[in-house]
DNA sequence: ACCTGAACACCGTTCAAGT
DNA sequence: ACCTGAACACCGTTCAAGT
């Protein structure tokens, strides 16, 4: 019994991942739910807000992937979020290019899955396997790093000779282990 | 004496600073260099070409950029890639996005920006003031954190709750401290 | 070689109208 | 409340034709 809201962000989502953004047609989702081209417009304002929609959504798995195991190695979460951007790369660039439009439902996703990446990271101080100092820093450290990495990899930027580069994940490593060696070394 | 070609990337590159990749639209270019519509079509193959071109100045210029000040500090040039890219995160999109096109120009101008980068990683392991080992996968380090700061900061990502944050410079300068911490805790 | 004007297919969006 | 069909403006691209 999903709404036709739904099945529209659903189909938007298909769409999304077979062609990226610009496949992203409001004629295309009518067409796949089974209704006209203009019927989007019954459920959302226009095609920047069912493409809201479909970023809100995929946040909102974010975040229950990243709470539903809550005491999961902060190295495996950031594999974890390498994979997903890896292999949607569509979603990934929506949900984290700039939105233009207000949204309460993304800007709700987003803080909640920032303040559970903070949690990780606080823990991981806490167990000597980070430096101490402000969380939020050192979390906005981890988080750029993992997703310039993964968005020089989807664009193809990663790959010089083809010698001695490193994949997205062996960077997050290579982050993780300065890390811990400068907490050592205090 | 600029070419129409030339005056055409020019004016691309001003339709993109002024309201993102999807303002540049082929039928502008020609208007705002005197020409009709489809003009451009016999200068550049289609739309994506004519982008390519823009991305390929805009990547020689960083180049040049990177090669006249060869003994500059490498936090300095970090920082101004940062300056570059808040200023103008168009092109930093454009340039960084994944390229669909296969340019010849393109490929080389990123070639020569990529190997005076890693010229000026090897100086600062030289120096000591980061810690020896694989340059290219250091470079990757760096360069993945700075873009994904830039990146981030661009898309509205880093102001969690406006408390805390961090710029993305100050981001740049955390991991070039803790690289140093690990070059002498060594 | 470089340019124009007409034309085509496609898309976002609006609107009047239907149930 | 939700949907349809026609219509409009806009864009990328192609093509025949001009110089």
């Amino acid at each position: 019994m999903t709404s036709t809201r739904e099945a529209m962000v659903g189909a938007a989502a298909q769409l999304l991942d077979e062609g990226g953004v610009e496949a992203v047609t409001l004629r295309d989702v009518g067409r796949l739910v089974g209704l006209s081209h203009n019927a989007p417009y019954k459920h959302f304002a226009g095609k920047e807000a069912l493409l809201a929609a479909v970023a809100a959504r995929e946040l909102q798995g974010l975040h229950s992937a990243l709470s539903e195991s809550p005491r999961a190695p902060l190295r495996t979460v950031l594999h974890d979020y390498i994979d997903w951007a890896l292999r949607y790369p569509a979603r990934f660039k929506l949900v984290f290019g700039p939105w233009t439009i207000d949204s309460d439902e993304l800007a709700e996703a987003a803080t909640l899955t920032q303040s559970s990446f903070l949690d990780l990271v606080a823990t991981a101080q806490a167990d000597g396997a980070l430096p101490p100092g402000d969380t939020v820093r050192l979390a906005s450290l981890l988080r750029a790093l993992t997703h310039g990495a993964a968005d020089l990899a989807l664009a193809g930027h990663m790959n010089g000779e083809g010698k001695g580069n490193a994949s997205p994940a062996e960077l997050v490593d290579d982050l993780l282990g300065y890390l811990r060696d400068a907490t050592a070394g205090k």
